[in-house]
RNA sequence: GGGGUCGUGGGGUAGCUUGGUCUAUCCUGCCAGCUUUGGGAGCUGGUGACCUGGGUUCAAAUCCCGGCGACCCCA
């Protein structure tokens, strides 16, 4: 049996690694000549299409309904609510003019789509009846990055916003929505098979115009960690300043309760990063654009039968609803093997002299490297089988991956050897605002805010102030 | 926000310090042919590059300035 990849490059030298197999594995060209923006490329965008089709289907199971609004939004409904333009104003294009005109009125690029879709909100909601009102866009949205972009990670045209906002009547009800959006968000990822720590940010870091946010990240090999995926309950900030009412059944009118919800194509970075290896990608099988690849070893004398049945096996695994791909070209297997796993292809099957005499196909696994012997009258439902069992273990290890580099600690300096260390910190932490930002002063990470879903530290005391806490606090290099 | 390094065929590079036989090196890729095929085959032939704009100079891949782009470090 053959050993697992190595992962010495994924790990040590992950960013060149990173743009490396976005480009070989033809996710993305990089070579666009405008900084932060990329070419989607043929295989790229299919695995992103099987991603977006994986969150349509979750938010349309719980009553979202998509929509699709302009690119453009005019600078005085942009401007409306202040806080969230001090969080944009930053980062915002701007269209200035039409052909020779100057306009009169400025058009931003929509950095996200809250400005566009509320002053709509109020036209759409009149009555309790309305509500909850539950819509998702999957769009393109521009910021200006001046740091240094990254193919998936930090552009300025985000390609793939899938935005989901809400609107409620009460204020519980939003609580309950937030709930739901965490839980499509966990059974997205979970899909994904990409682990993560859900966090309520911190006040400094709550999105601009937003009551309170929360959020999920994962871990890069170099130790960093990445936001993926945010929800955001607005509370009546934001229909306060549109004026988004509803009528009650008394007759008396009250401001809508909002959330919003998004997750960007780093859903898709994370994707590769996790599962990746020194060769390359190693995708779910849910998600892969091509999910098991033949590949016959012709020998001359059996060169014809060998293809024949190879073809055989490629009718019959398409009909099984298998995105399956038959690799006839004239290359050496060897070439080829490395040519798919590369490209992330969960599952090879190979056709050999020796599987031919015995009537038989040898299944290799990316993730693990395995060799399985298939009698050919068995393929059509040992390879499902095994597809499962791919996206089982590639799910088990990731999560077994990233608890370990999830380090509980009691003080500052392992905190910040922790982090040195490429792992995510977990200190007590007192709740204060100014014990989080003294930990930001004191390590080189960044404070992801407190972790949810966890039971609170006992008989511990802030890594800061001493004082009892009653939190953990989650603590990373950052993206 | 501050600092630094760099830009040569599709990808990776040599050449730059000290300007001139650079008609630009090597690896890889790609195309054609032969030969091969159980982990990146071999041989032959072919294809293809000095980021951009200005400046210095008899002469610029090489020196200077701007732009665009890439990468790294610090806050």
């Amino acid at each position: 049996m053959r050993k697992m990849v190595g992962r010495s490059r994924w790990q040590n030298n992950f960013s060149e690694w990173f743009n490396e197999i976005v480009q070989v594995a033809e996710i993305m060209e990089t070579r666009y000549p405008v900084k932060g923006l990329y070419v989607w490329l043929p295989y790229g965008l299919k695995l992103r299409n099987h991603v977006i089709s994986a969150l349509k289907e979750l938010l349309e199971r719980t009553g979202h309904r998509e929509v699709l609004f302009p690119l453009l939004i005019p600078e005085n409904l942009f401007k409306k609510e202040a806080e969230h333009i001090r969080g944009f104003e930053g980062q915002v294009y701007w269209v200035t003019h039409g052909g020779h005109d100057r306009l009169d009125i400025r058009l931003a690029l929509r950095p996200t789509s809250e400005t566009a879709m509320y002053p709509m909100f109020s036209l759409w909601i009149q009555s309790h009846a309305d509500l909850p009102l539950k819509i998702y866009q999957v769009v393109n949205v521009f910021r200006y990055e001046t740091k240094m972009t990254k193919p998936l990670i930090r552009l300025r045209e985000v390609t793939t916003f899938k935005e989901a906002h809400t609107a409620h009547a009460t204020a519980e009800d939003a609580e309950r929505q937030i709930r739901e959006a965490i839980q499509i968000y966990k059974q997205f990822f979970d899909r994904l098979c990409i682990p993560y720590i859900i966090t309520k940010r911190p006040s400094w870091d709550t999105f601009a115009g937003a009551v309170y946010s929360i959020a999920f990240d994962t871990l890069a090999p170099d130790g960093r960690t990445l936001q993926i995926g945010t929800v955001h309950n607005l509370g009546q900030n934001f229909s306060r300043v549109y004026d988004v009412q509803y009528e009650r059944v008394d007759g008396s009118y009250e401001h809508v309760y909002q959330t919003c919800y998004g997750i960007s194509e780093r859903a898709i970075a994370a994707l590769i990063m996790v599962h990746g290896d020194d060769i390359g990608m190693c995708l779910p099988p849910e998600f892969a654009p091509i999910q098991v690849v033949i590949v016959p070893i012709p020998y001359k004398d059996v060169q014809a039968p060998i293809e024949q049945t190879c073809t055989e096996i490629y009718e019959r695994l398409k009909q099984a609803g298998l995105r399956v791909e038959l690799d006839l070209r004239d290359l050496r297997p060897g070439n080829k093997y490395y040519y798919w796993e590369r490209r992330g292809v969960p599952l090879r099957i190979e056709l050999g002299p020796t599987d031919h005499a015995n009537q038989r196909v040898t299944a290799v696994r990316r993730d693990t490297g395995e060799r399985i012997h298939v009698p050919l009258d068995r393929v059509a439902e040992r390879v499902p089988q095994l597809l499962r069992e791919i996206e089982t273990s590639m799910r088990r290890r990731a999560w077994e991956e990233f608890r370990k580099r999830i380090k509980t600690i009691a003080s500052v300096d392992e905190l910040q050897n922790a982090i040195h260390n490429r792992n995510v910190g977990r200190v007590p932490w007192c709740g204060n605002e100014k014990c989080g930002l003294e930990i930001e002063e004191r390590v080189e990470g960044s404070v992801l805010g407190e972790e949810l879903f966890t039971e609170a530290p006992k008989n511990r005391s802030c890594v800061v102030c001493f004082q009892q806490a009653n939190k953990w606090l989650v603590v990373a290099r950052t993206y």
